[in-house]
DNA sequence: GTCGACCTTCAAGTCGGCTGGAAGTCAAGG
DNA sequence: CCTTGACTTCCAGCCGACTTGAAGGTCGAC
């Protein structure tokens, strides 16, 4: 039996995060030994397939819903999971290539200034949606372990 | 000269985006007539900037950067903001690639438990970031026009 | 002279995934 | 008994890009 802390340790967790995935249903509500939380190992584990998918870039609802029904073999929800995200991390590798040769164009670009830059022309990555490539894509590290 | 409502119907950017852009330094500030903003066309062209720019993963506080300074031409600061993000970039697609290939061997998965399932590995896309692939990747359209 | 369309400012709310602090509980050790 | 430390709950705040709402100003048309 673990308390939070000793989960938020091996699993590289914090134990205020814990509470916030119990909150809403990603963590079961686990046995309480006066009041507090007391965890099997198997809680690890649940951990490290919320890391993963997590990484694939489901949100913690999806995640949930992946997490919690226990009616129906795990392949089943995965496998249903795994093909509605797929045309989306398609589009987004397609949408990420289209601005990685609008920002080569960019670095190449000797135009004095924007109004004469084809660059910003009307059309220029107009069906694509906007890459969050700063903030919430590329500055962390780390997860569980 | 245009109200900020005509500017809006032009361009498809709310007027209350356009005032929060100004508010950031954006957009300049414009001409006023009795309180009330008027714009030249040019506005409309500064729009489409913003607008292919942010699209190619820049935030608003990079794009006031680009296009507030006008002590140096356009291209010199395209080209450092394109070479500063062209790694980061870079590195979202081949994450993207990984998670991909993740999303594809998971569409596959027999396993009948979580704990079975090699999938949710310790390894398993360990050093790529969280994909954003939900609700701030690939859930909007539009943009200016 | 008042209606409606349009504009103004400022403050607060939204979304998701947390994080941090305040205030309280509880068991073990000196 | 008292401290220490780990736990508890609840709630506010953070990030970024907006959006919304309240309360009011300005204009032309009838």
């Amino acid at each position: 039996m673990l308390t939070i802390g000793e989960v938020a340790r091996r699993s590289g967790v914090k134990a205020s995060t814990l509470r916030y995935y119990e909150s809403l249903g990603v963590l079961p509500e686990p046995e309480r030994v006066a009041g507090q939380r007391r965890y099997t190992a198997e809680v690890l584990r649940r951990l490290a397939v919320v890391d993963v998918v997590q990484r694939a870039g489901f949100s913690l609802e999806e995640i949930r819903d992946l997490v919690s029904a226990a009616d129906e073999p795990a392949s089943r929800r995965v496998r249903a999971l795994a093909d509605h995200k797929l045309p989306q991390i398609e589009a987004l590798i397609d949408r990420a290539q289209a601005v990685h040769r609008w920002l080569q164009a960019a670095s190449a670009c000797e135009c004095e200034t924007f109004d004469a830059c084809s660059l910003f022309d009307d059309r220029a990555l107009r069906d694509d949606e906007r890459l969050p490539v700063g903030r919430s894509a590329l500055l962390r590290t780390g997860g569980s372990g």
